[in-house]
DNA sequence: CAGCAAAACTAACGCTAATTAGTTTTTAAA
DNA sequence: TTTAAAAACTAATTAGCGTTAGTTTTGCTG
């Protein structure tokens, strides 16, 4: 019989996924071992293959995960009613609420997606490439609407989306600045060179 | 008799530290072999190590250099006596040039850092809050200068730093914009969330 | 409590890594 | 042309890697 390998609220496999994604923030995926992994999980090296299917399979499905998410945010704030204005600073926000609760998929799949072998990689690169395409094309609407400067929209993605990710140095250094005040700032800084 | 190991412009030890740069950019610092840099250069691996200590050394020489570099170049231009939006303004266009110029070890230092081992590891973390202080005091400096905006100046130095090292994104793009474009482009946007 | 699948374990395989030892080739000055 | 150092080579060492095979333990179900 099919027996569910919960414990608390997952399967074992979310389980190591998790620490899989804390360890490879921490030490990068390369350096790594699945014995390092093991440890963290509290298993023998070997154990882990009743769960997973290789060590690369892990860093696929962090990678996917996260660049899933954001593709379907931006789906629904792009098809929603509101100024052009209020879904970037929605998209910004979004990003630094999820750099603030899922910090280590998004600093691996931020880094370590190198790493993915062929056909990942690709499909990986392309979610990424869309997700920067709808960026633009909303902030080009924005220009033509005049709610937004005529800059050239591609600094102005290139500018938000590095600053977002920028945010793994506060989490460094979190005491220096609450979380509120942080986003508050950061939004303002960065539309503000943008609005009209 | 010492013989001088030029190749054109420099010692054999600076080709492979270049060599090195490029491979370790394109695969990362852990998944890049002695046989791999051994190839790149021309060579048999451990013929290499005529020339180097060993492979944690190049990180070393890498990284050293671009962060003493930028520390040079801040104390210069935080000593000179203009305005500190002129001073801000020379510092973006210094890091978009280092950028261009010196991509690969660039990219490595904000990448591979993490590999280096101890003490070199603490050495380069200490240069970069050191450079991370200088710009903060200088955007202190503004405010009370009534020259720049009141906002926090640990977010404004999180967001013109993480913006231009975003410029790593445009390095795979160059086809969608000139640098000179570029350059005034974010130039404008980051001061004009800063500036009064 | 019996039975059975899930999931742990130990042992080991085949590879590749960085580096060292020892030797030969290249280079350039005397 | 001799010579001696610089720098290349081949071969080997030691260590760690991801993963597989085979076996034992665990824990739920009837």
């Amino acid at each position: 019989m099919a027996k569910i390998k919960t414990r608390n609220n997952g399967t074992k496999k979310a389980v190591i996924v998790q620490h899989a994604a804390m360890l490879f923030k921490s030490k990068s995926y390369s350096a790594s071992s699945m014995r390092d992994l093991a440890e963290r999980v509290g298993v023998e090296a070997p154990s882990l293959y009743n769960h997973i299917g290789s060590k690369s399979e892990l860093l696929q499905s962090i990678c996917f995960t996260v660049g899933n998410t954001f593709i379907e945010q931006i789906e629904q704030i792009a098809n929603s009613h509101h100024s052009i204005v209020h879904k970037l600073e929605t998209i910004i926000r979004f990003h630094i609420s999820m750099m603030a609760e899922n910090f280590d998929e998004i600093y691996v799949a931020n880094h370590e997606w190198k790493h993915l072998k062929e056909p990942y990689l690709s499909d990986f690169l392309n979610i990424r490439r869309n997700y920067e395409k709808r960026l633009v094309q909303l902030i080009t609407a924005g220009i033509e609407n005049k709610e937004l400067q005529p800059i050239n929209p591609y600094v102005a993605v290139l500018t938000i989306l590095s600053a977002v990710r920028g945010l793994e140095f506060w989490q460094r250094n979190k005491k220096n600045i609450s979380r509120q005040e942080l986003e508050n700032d950061m939004v303002n800084l960065l539309l503000h060179g943008i609005i009209k």
